[in-house]
DNA sequence: CATATGTTACAGTTTATTCTGTAATAATTG
DNA sequence: CAATTATTACAGAATAAACTGTAACATATG
């Protein structure tokens, strides 16, 4: 039986709220801050229990949060439920949602504005003010997601250190 | 009488539903779109025709476009009807979002983590799991956001031009 | 085979958001 | 003052997303 003290209550509900903004359904983020903060892994029913939920949604949700790449499943001995845990480490986890959201918010874009500009040539009327910004529009989500997906193949030790780096990494930088 | 070319109307419904991803309403980003690909400032009434949204939802959501800081207000002679325009330069407009996100998306995390800290400390029972839980994640959104903010600061011309490094980066980083 | 476990599909409900259309209000201009 | 323009509030409609509860199905275990 779980028992949430407070704070883990808020941590979880919080989770939950914010998780709409990082494009993550609310329950999905509930459970991943279930697991995250609960010391063991849980079973489907620990979780259905302790977030008061319907069954078929933990499920679903299970299968969601595993489609980020955010669970892993465990067994116990001597019961034959599926345990579920998730990433201690919240760069490697930030990595991955990061990754995600490279996918879903900026490569449709790019693929978008490539057929545009491809439309654009092929058109009868030429439009020079259109193609003009649609490449420049085209141009910076090239750069900026090749720029992303380099910073995101490095090592989360380095992104770690990287991060922390403060004004040395505008120094650095600014060679 | 605003006409809008097919390349047009597919990158402004594009980004409307794009829109949604990135925390922005989808009328709020066609009027964004539109702004952008079209080449003299609109008054509202073009606004409302050209994508046949009622006048009220045109005045809220340029508003809310403003409020994000990509719209500008700009007068004809001889028409007594503000014009709306929106910045060219994707940098430029990408920092802003994303300045705007930090603050949607990082900042309230931040302080909640804070939050559930202090009153970890607080609490009848200590809890040394969550309290590592919690300030693991802490230090993770800390040194992130100052590590955006940082680099958010710099001109959008050195952004373009980092951005625009590809391996380079990563050797000058990887010192 | 009986039981336990987990997934999937689905109809219906709830909830939240967005949008419309109207009306009231205010400010400005000729 | 009359006309133009823009904002705001609001009730109701339309949409979309999320959730529930149930049932069917599959799989594995003793």
């Amino acid at each position: 039986m779980i028992n949430l003290s407070p704070v883990q209550q808020k941590f979880i509900l919080h989770w939950g709220e914010m998780g709409a903004r990082w494009g993550i359904n609310r329950t999905v983020a509930q459970i991943h801050a279930l697991l995250y903060i609960w010391p063991d892994p849980l079973n489907a029913d620990d979780i259905r229990q302790t977030l008061s939920v319907a069954r078929s949604n933990v499920s679903n949700s299970l299968k969601e949060l595993n489609g980020w790449g955010l669970l892993r499943t465990v067994q116990k001995i001597g019961d034959r439920k599926d345990h579920y845990q998730t990433m201690d480490d919240p760069w490697e986890m930030f990595r991955i949602v990061g990754n995600e959201r490279k996918r879903r918010e900026m490569d449709p874009t790019v693929a978008m504005l490539s057929e545009c500009l491809e439309e654009q040539k092929n058109a009868r009327k030429t439009d020079l003010y259109t193609e003009k910004r649609l490449s420049e529009m085209k141009d910076f989500f090239d750069s900026s997601s090749a720029c992303f997906e380099k910073l995101n193949s490095l090592p989360t030790s380095t992104l770690r250190k990287l991060s922390k780096m403060g004004d040395k990494l505008l120094r650095l930088l600014s060679i």
